[in-house]
DNA sequence: AACATTAGTTACATCAATGTAACCTACTAA
DNA sequence: TTAGTAGGTTACATTGATGTAACTAATGTT
């Protein structure tokens, strides 16, 4: 029986932990989509994401060098976000994924809805 | 600017919350490099899942269609999990991802450990 | 002097995910 | 009759992730 991973350390496990915080992915996705932005830009391009979950993943994102972050020194601040060049690798693998979950969600969700029928 | 998602249902998070739980993907690999396992085959090859979040998780996946299960009606129980269809149309794209993983955190991790040392 | 601006931070509350341990069933073997 | 088996479930505790609201800095505008 094949066997995929080490108990103690495994890189995929430590991606996808990154990956999977609520917000991350469709962080990149933005900034991928969009270029450069602003931190309020991403904000109101994601809606409903609040100002600390924005930062707080904004953060770990720079600490993975996915994402790259240019401080202005003006007042008020300007501080620009956009996928460095390791960010932009993991595009397509993503957009893989998304095309997936498009294509496939409407059966899903069909077939969820017959099963909450009968519970 | 563009904007990906509906604030209302957006089927990419609605995967995405699936598949971003601690132990899915893992499930779904370990079934794929496999083929069907029972319950406890999928058990000791993850290592460190527990019986609960093994049983959870395989629920979720199931109710999605992505996992099945068949059960033969002896004792002590038999049960044999395996992807369906649809489950193994994510692999590729699953395995995207991995790939990148693994390439990618050797020089992630290097980074990592220097900005442990100055912190 | 008061207000708006941008990109945050902080303390705190809450909710969701995961872990632990005990229990269960129905049958077989010792 | 007691123990072992496989595949769970249940109640409960704990951890981790996310949300809320108030606050900040430094400057320009009213």
């Amino acid at each position: 029986m094949k066997n995929f991973h080490h108990v103690d350390y495994c890189p995929v496990r430590d991606i996808l932990s990154r990956l999977s915080s609520k917000w991350a992915m469709l962080i990149l996705i933005t900034l991928n989509a969009n270029g450069t932005m602003r931190f309020n830009d991403i904000q109101k391009s994601i809606g409903d994401i609040s100002q600390r979950m924005l930062a707080v993943t904004l953060r770990t994102l720079e600490y993975d060098g996915l994402v790259g972050r240019k401080v202005y020194p003006e007042v008020p601040p300007r501080v620009e976000y956009n996928l460095t060049e390791r960010g932009q690798g993991l595009i397509p693998y993503l957009e893989g994924l998304i095309g997936w979950a498009i294509t496939n969600m409407p059966q899903i969700l069909d077939e969820r809805a017959k099963k909450e029928m009968i519970v």
